[in-house]
DNA sequence: TCAATTTTGTGACCCCTTTCACAAATCCTA
DNA sequence: TAGGATTTGTGAAAGGGGTCACAAAATTGA
């Protein structure tokens, strides 16, 4: 067995793949600067990390430097994307369409390019369609959400993001796997469960301002979060 | 000395505010539904945590349940309230106003109650506030970046959130210090850096889908995201 | 009142992540 | 070609957070 495949023998920590999108951004910055090389000491300092830390990331998965000189950027920056999984185009669909689904809609241009949103659903699509146009400009599809199956399908759809009440998330998510859609990214703030070989990430803002509120309650001062 | 302020003896885990969060959630159910008591069993299964860990988590505090019992929920959400500082009213202020700042603006009735948005500032208002009243259904106000200092102190702006490009988030950052707003919840793909005493959030939907995208570009199949 | 039951609070252990420190590898210059 | 400088890759140490297991405290029922 030789190292083909990575993570067969240590499992990644969450903290290093977070990691690695960071330096993802900052190699692209330096790759638009025309900059060939960086060391393992400055890429740590635009992102903010100990430098033996940027290495032992990187080394969960090989040897992408060179002794003395340092890391090729263009180069770093196509592994580390081999490795994220960034190279690939990822397809999305919106479910939900209230006040948050549009905004996501919406939003969707700031998106990095290799994530495009191909579909959005509502249990009541004549009521939502007037508001993602207006945002929009356009008239927009919104689909009903008993049609998921069969256009998760079509438009293979790797993503689903949840943007419904919280009351519907979870119901909203079994109908995501029973789809075969893998991925979920969910913005109410429940509890969802899936089985596995799907993956749930949770994007909740209360959380989110909870700990913002928190640490400025507290006298602690200074504190940069890279969560 | 007596235990009066929390966190001089022991430096709390991120994690640990993270899951209170999640407590208060899952308390704030439990309440409506009238519920009086709750174990740690309970709401540790209602939140996906180990026990033990609800249990740690609230001794980092103080002693909130009764041996043999279990908390009273009305109880330890009150206490779970006022040591996230979610007792308060926050305000904040979105500054860049693109997709994604009109988009925050319309999702601001999505905010639990005690964060409110106050302000809107943009570098050109004329320019961008036919999009936020097309959004907002009113003429919107939206305020040129250089009053920021003036309004952040008579509206008493808690958090300013950046929703700037990148490139704009430092100077952003800058001018939120300059104005004494200690809290900052950014937006913007980018480092961003202030003295001690204020406090950065990031949230980064492009790091949230590379996680995702990993995870679903591995074979590692099962995994709930809890950060 | 006392024994059985429940459930908290916490010390001790364990594991994982981060940091440190240095050998190995490469470059550069003379 | 050799010596000095630089920077990676990694074993070892340190640090932190999570889990376990149990004593302590409260309740219940007889």
């Amino acid at each position: 067995m030789k190292g083909v495949t990575k993570l067969k023998y240590k499992k990644i920590p969450e903290a290093t793949i977070r990691r690695l999108s960071r330096y993802s951004r900052s190699l692209e910055e330096m790759e638009g600067k025309g900059e060939k090389v960086v060391s393992s000491a400055l890429l740590a300092k635009k992102c903010a990390v100990n430098a033996a830390q940027v290495r032992k990331d990187l080394a969960y998965f090989g040897e992408f430097g060179i002794r003395g000189v340092g890391y090729y950027v263009e180069d770093l920056l196509n592994n580390i994307k081999k490795i994220l999984g960034s190279n690939k185009e990822w397809k999305m669909a919106v479910i939900g369409i209230g006040n948050l689904g549009a905004a996501l809609l919406s939003y969707k241009d700031f998106l990095k390019q290799n994530y495009t949103i191909v579909a959005a659903f509502d249990i009541d699509p004549p009521r939502v369609i007037g508001r993602v146009s207006e945002k929009l400009g356009k008239p927009a599809e919104v689909i009903h959400i008993n049609r998921i199956k069969e256009v998760a399908r079509e438009r293979k759809i790797d993503i689903g993001v949840i943007a419904t009440p919280p009351s519907e998330a979870q119901s909203v998510a079994n109908l995501l796997v029973e789809a075969g859609v893998r991925g979920i990214l969910n913005f109410a703030p429940a509890q969802v469960t899936v089985p596995a070989g799907f993956v749930v990430k949770d994007v909740f803002f209360t959380t989110i301002l909870d700990n913002l509120a928190y640490l400025l309650s507290t006298e602690t001062g200074y504190s940069i979060d890279r969560k």
